[in-house]
DNA sequence: TGTTTCATTCAGTTTTTCTTGAATGGATCG
DNA sequence: CGATCCATTCAAGAAAAACTGAATGAAACA
């Protein structure tokens, strides 16, 4: 029963700090409903100073190597870590990336953007099916209106997102030179 | 096989216009990883004229009145559906809650303000697990410095985000009166 | 008071999602 | 060239989430 930290977590070589930030991502990964090796995954290399490997994810872990991967995956296409190439070793090393503006801006436009873009088509079909002459038109209408309003609001709040996301709302990333 | 438009959804009398919009609440839902029942419900209301009752929305959509009941609590939690009280009707019937705004800060209240508040609590905990004399004492402050950072930004970006939800960003929701 | 109507709960079931680990095949090495 | 190492896939299994519907008891009614 030493696994109450990160609840199911590893219990491998990984320090006190190593556990509790694992476990603080797994609850904020929780709030999106991400799965938890993906934010187990970044927690680990968010406090291992040096990039790891597959197999170091998944033995420090003790996840499958098919999780990990998947995972690995998952936060690649996010932006939210990236490979580094290390001169002379043959397998891929990862390495997590810190800003968070980066992260913010790839959930973005991987999972709310796509969706914002299809909507028109699909605002265009829903006004398809209301009948001018339906005594339920005029409410259609009405509604279809509210639609389109939320459809423009999300179509203009992703940019000033993006922008909230900037370097100026960020003063403590300076130290990094990030931004 | 006539259930393509909202997949596994009502089979009842909905009109074309319900579907489709029940259908396009669903993957919005979807989205933030909400079930679909909940998605479903407030796509009824939201495309229903007169209020509905537990047995109305658990009949029409075809769905348990279990399912009925938990939705409709989760959506009055958000403040997205309200109770009507209709004179000499002993049920309760519900109606959807138009504002946008309302739908927004619910849901970051309800969602993100608990752990945003917890956040610090959480922070304190991580910094004990740092030990100064360690080699990694150093790096270990950096990242908890970083996720501070986090934490500070997600403090000031609640309130932003409330801000932009705001009635002057809703132009086309002047016409019902609200925002 | 007894009867009916209703909101609410929750154990059991179904469905969906996540994880596992062995299998595949491409790349690298000697 | 064969042997080894590695990234990637995916069918099967495990875990988590959502849904069901009958049971409960409170409130309204007659």
């Amino acid at each position: 029963m030493s696994k109450s930290l990160s609840e199911q977590g590893p219990a491998l070589g990984l320090s006190p700090f190593q556990l509790e930030t694992i476990a603080l991502f797994v609850r904020a990964a929780a709030v999106f409903s991400l799965p938890r090796s993906v934010a187990q995954i970044y927690g680990l290399l968010f406090t291992t100073p040096e990039p790891l490997n597959l197999d170091d994810i998944s033995g420090r872990l003790a996840i499958s190597r098919g999780s990990a991967f998947e995972g690995l995956r998952w936060l690649q296409d996010l932006g939210a870590v990236e490979r580094v190439f290390l001169p002379g070793v043959r397998k891929e090393h990862f390495q997590a990336e810190l800003q968070l503006r980066k992260l913010a801006t790839g959930f973005l436009r991987n999972q709310i953007q796509p969706h914002v873009e299809n909507g028109a088509d699909h605002l265009q079909r829903l006004k398809q099916t209301i009948e001018p002459s339906s005594k339920d038109a005029s409410f259609q209408r009405e509604r279809l209106r509210q639609i389109t309003g939320w459809h423009k609001f999300f179509s203009r709040a992703l940019p000033v997102i993006r922008a909230l996301a900037s370097k100026q709302y960020f003063p403590l990333s300076r130290r990094n030179g990030g931004g």
